[in-house]
DNA sequence: CTATCTGTGTAACCAATGTTACTGTATAAG
DNA sequence: CTTATACAGTAACATTGGTTACACAGATAG
């Protein structure tokens, strides 16, 4: 058995479905900012985090980009479990946050294991519950909070994610991700230095007050 | 086996399950406007729709809201579904967008045929996808679009679910669905009539231009 | 019929955000 | 060192959407 495979999931799989995940699972490992899956790529495996951070973008036609949320060790992507059930095109683009490994399934396990292990069908539960609940606060955020809550709650998040109070980022990826611009976002970090909140620096920001 | 059961869900699941269903099952009637289920409220079954719409809105802390997608003949709500994992808050608000009748199966019944019936457990994955889906065509809504295109959404929307170009509604409402002012909906409306895509009335709008 | 209430139209103003343009500075490339 | 490039600061302005205030008309209650 994969040690990574039982590091990430050992709380959640019996020692049988671990021993297949390890056997018929693909390793695959990502850089910081590499990118894992395009809008309109088709899929045809599901890929389990083992370590490292992945953030899940949408698009539209005018290539407009809004991050939606992050995934970590022990997710899966929901989007690419629904792919199972025929519609077989990523609506959604992936991008690894810093060094990532994935192991990738096969999708025709999917099936197998969801009548074979009640622990994966408990899993698979779970990611579409928590993929869910993460879509409907990304919902909140963009319908209720103004851009310099958002942009806040966005250093947070990303703190968190990075384990480090240092966001090494520039105000145009920012821009990128909460689909505004960089003019918008160097304005309202500098009200946030201004407040105490932050310190800004050329290619990162640290987040002060939590 | 109940009639409406039948219509309604003889295309998704075999005899046996449409007998339970209607057995186990607890027939719930709601008149258009009345609210089926509120934000905090523990839930103690899974709603199949037979007939009718309702609506799924979020609000915030402040009391405002949002319209999130419809439900109609056939579905039934992922958010429940994920209630039977633990988290048995509603987090949401459903309201019956006209004469609905609902069909309430107990969540222990759930654990009982995702293990015992292979079109349940589709119909479950389904379900979620079919959510999921809609909340990222949400967020395309409020992220990407400007509020003259949003408001034309939704009354085509509203259009379609009630299968009629005439829409009973007045400004107001759409104002809280939309999460805008009633001044805002009124003013885009009249543009919408300029261009004739849409014609006014008091308490009413007709839908021109599909 | 008259008074009241609800829904709509509209102007004037304000706040938040997006856009354009230009500056300076740190870093990288030559 | 010099030049080019990427990043950040900021002013001025445009646009969208939110707020306040008031007028008016259709519906309804008395």
């Amino acid at each position: 058995m994969l040690q990574e495979v039982f590091d990430a999931y050992s709380f959640v799989f019996e020692k049988e479905l671990l021993e297949e995940i390890s056997e018929v699972g693909i390793l695959k490992d990502f850089e910081a900012n590499e990118k894992i899956i395009e809008i309109g790529d088709s899929v045809s495996s599901m890929p389990l985090l083992l370590s490292g951070a992945i953030k899940i973008l949408r698009e539209d036609q005018d290539g407009d980009e809004l991050l939606l949320y992050f995934l970590e060790r022990g997710d899966t992507c929901a989007m690419t479990l629904s792919c199972c059930l025929g519609n077989t095109k990523s609506e959604i683009r992936a991008v690894a946050e810093m060094p990532t490994k994935l192991i990738m399934i096969p999708i025709e396990k999917m099936e197998e294991w969801t009548s074979k292990y009640k622990s994966w069908r408990n899993y698979v539960f779970e990611s579409y519950h928590s993929r869910l609940s993460e879509m409907l606060d990304t919902i909140d955020t963009i319908a209720f909070l103004n851009m310099d809550e958002r942009l806040l709650k966005y250093l947070r998040d990303k703190a968190k994610i990075n384990q480090n109070e240092l966001v090494q980022i520039t105000h145009q990826e920012i821009a990128y991700d909460l689909h505004t611009s960089r003019v918008v976002i160097s304005r309202l970090l500098k009200k946030l230095e201004l407040k105490g909140t932050i310190a800004l620096n050329r290619n990162s920001i640290k987040v002060i007050d939590l």
